[in-house]
RNA sequence: GGUCCCAUCGUCUAAAGGUUAGGACACCACCCUUUCACGGUGGUAAUAUGGGUUCGAAUCCCGUUGGGAUCACCA
């Protein structure tokens, strides 16, 4: 038997990191396998909460990951359709034969109000009055035109049974469930029918999702078992956490998949954390592509326990994917923030990227430690006292006034050659190097730290403004 | 409250009865070095707690504590 996996989301808004570590699970779980199939199925059953444009976030945060799914309302397949609105006609018609069949009920009851109130005290379970009404006299009053949902009837005794793959063996005593509804008045299904229906119809042999599912499991299986389907493999996986008491969850603002991204975290680093958070390979390695995931991943390697996201290793791993990145794909990705800050086109931003690369460890950080290069900012001339270089005012006059001299006879502007230049020119002067390099650093930056050494900095800044910049640094200090 | 689930460094985790309890992030120190980074080396740091079982327990069992989930015409 293939495996298939669903990722079934409901347009609610944002693709947060929980959401997405679940489909990822999913996705992994069926392309473990050579012929696995992965796919995508929309669950909009509460109109309520729809949000206009979410389907399309679902879409381009999977596009953007590499998880293509096999399946799904855009693409179709042979088990559609993938939309749960479009399904409508089906959950009804699966309602009314599972009331046949005794697994559920014509209710009438006013709707419960999902108040904290009720029975509080007695914590007694709600007896719906409406299971004792005879069949033909509740179709009676359905074909009269009285609104009513099917509510699932529970009259089984004892523990029910279920294996989870991650969690093990199950038991649930009968008693704690509870009669849910399954078919809204409005004739939509609730998530515990259109689930059980559309992973059946739907041929799903994984069904995947949080944890907070393993209580209400059992009421699936009766479902299964009324109808005679056979339910597939359970793998509940454990909450993506804030801190040890809290969800990591859009409503709080917790970072979505789009907000690290814009704020340059790139999608195969953010893949490969949360693929971390809650399993791990057996082995002390932590950098994997999708596709190395999808050789090593196995549901036996899951974890239990929730686990907390921690942005710090996030961002530590993101600065190891941009330093693997070639030159040409960090300055694709870099062009966009270093240009935020840098509008003038004599600045050489190919040589800035390059002194970037190993500094950063989000593209996020690109603005601050570039803002000297538009323009120099005010500094104090205390900036040229360094102990450990060497160096204070008079020192870096003199070196300045040799720095100037020397790079105005230099044509050839790269790094190389500058560096050579000006450590033999310390040489000749009797100077360390970093008595030459530390202050014409600082001259051209006015920063006590900065992206690059000195020669890369004049090379960044082109001739002309390196002149400029030691001119001007040498009229401050005069 | 009933029921269910969870519990190893601050964080992510390894160790499926016998390890000096390992790795990674973070932190600290040192090295490298034209500053800062990158990189390298080393260090601090954990089995929640009480009982069993066993020659031997992070690991198995029970209790306690702590946390989470669930009890909607939301998913």
């Amino acid at each position: 038997m293939t495996i298939r996996t669903r990722f079934a989301p409901s347009p609610t808004g944002y693709m947060h990191i929980g959401n997405l570590r679940t489909a990822l699970y999913e996705y992994l779980i069926a392309k473990s396998e050579p012929d696995g199939k992965f796919l995508l199925r929309i669950e909009d059953t509460d109109q309520k909460r729809y949000v206009e444009g979410a389907t399309e976030i679902i879409y381009s945060t999977l596009k953007r990951v590499g998880m293509n799914w096999d399946e799904g309302p855009d693409i179709g397949g042979n088990y559609g359709p993938y939309v749960q609105s479009e399904r409508k006609p089906l959950y009804a018609e699966y309602a009314h034969k599972l009331v046949e069949l005794g697994g559920a009920h014509y209710c009438f009851c006013a709707k419960q109000e999902a108040d904290e109130e009720k029975d509080e005290e007695q914590n007694m379970k709600f007896e719906d009055p409406c299971k004792r009404l005879s069949l033909d006299e509740a179709k009676k009053r359905v074909a009269a035109g009285e609104p009513y949902v099917i509510r699932q009837t529970i009259n089984k005794k004892g523990k029910s049974k279920y294996h989870d793959e991650v969690y093990g063996d199950i038991e649930i005593d009968y008693d704690e469930l509870d009669e849910g509804v399954l078919l809204k008045s409005d004739g939509f299904p609730t998530y515990n029918f259109a689930n059980v229906v559309d992973d059946h119809l739907m041929a799903i042999t994984h069904v995947v999702r949080g944890n907070e599912y393993i209580s209400s499991t059992p009421k699936y299986n009766l479902i299964y078992e009324a109808f005679g389907w056979t339910p597939p493999h359970y793998v509940h996986v454990p909450p993506v956490m804030k801190d040890a008491q809290h969800k990591l969850s859009k409503r709080n603002g917790d970072a979505s998949f789009q907000d690290l991204v814009a704020k340059g975290y790139l999608p195969e680093a953010i893949i490969n954390y949360i693929a971390l958070l809650g399993w791990n390979p057996g082995t002390e390695e932590e950098i994997f592509s999708l596709e190395e995931l999808k050789q090593k991943f196995s549901i036996e390697r899951l974890n239990r326990s929730p686990a907390i996201f921690d942005i710090v290793k996030l961002t530590w791993m993101n600065g190891q994917y941009i330093r693997k990145l070639d030159a040409e794909s960090f300055f694709a990705c870099a062009e966009p923030y270093i240009r935020q800050v840098v509008s003038r086109n004599d600045v050489n931003i190919k040589m800035l990227a390059h002194v970037l690369q190993p500094r950063i460890e989000t593209f996020g950080d690109i603005p601050t430690q570039i803002d000297f290069i538009e323009q120099i900012g005010e500094y104090s001339n205390d900036l040229y006292i360094n102990k450990k270089m060497k160096t204070d005012v008079a020192v870096s006059r003199q070196s300045l006034e040799y720095a100037l001299n020397r790079l105005e006879t230099i044509a050839a502007w790269d790094n190389e050659t500058l560096f050579a230049e000006l450590k033999a020119l310390a040489e000749e002067k009797g100077l360390k190097n970093g008595q030459i390099m530390y202050p014409v650093r600082i001259a051209l930056s006015g920063k006590e730290t900065t992206p690059g050494g000195a020669t890369e900095l004049a090379v960044i800044l082109g001739k002309n403004e390196t002149l400029s910049r030691l001119k001007a640094a040498l009229q401050k200090l005069a």
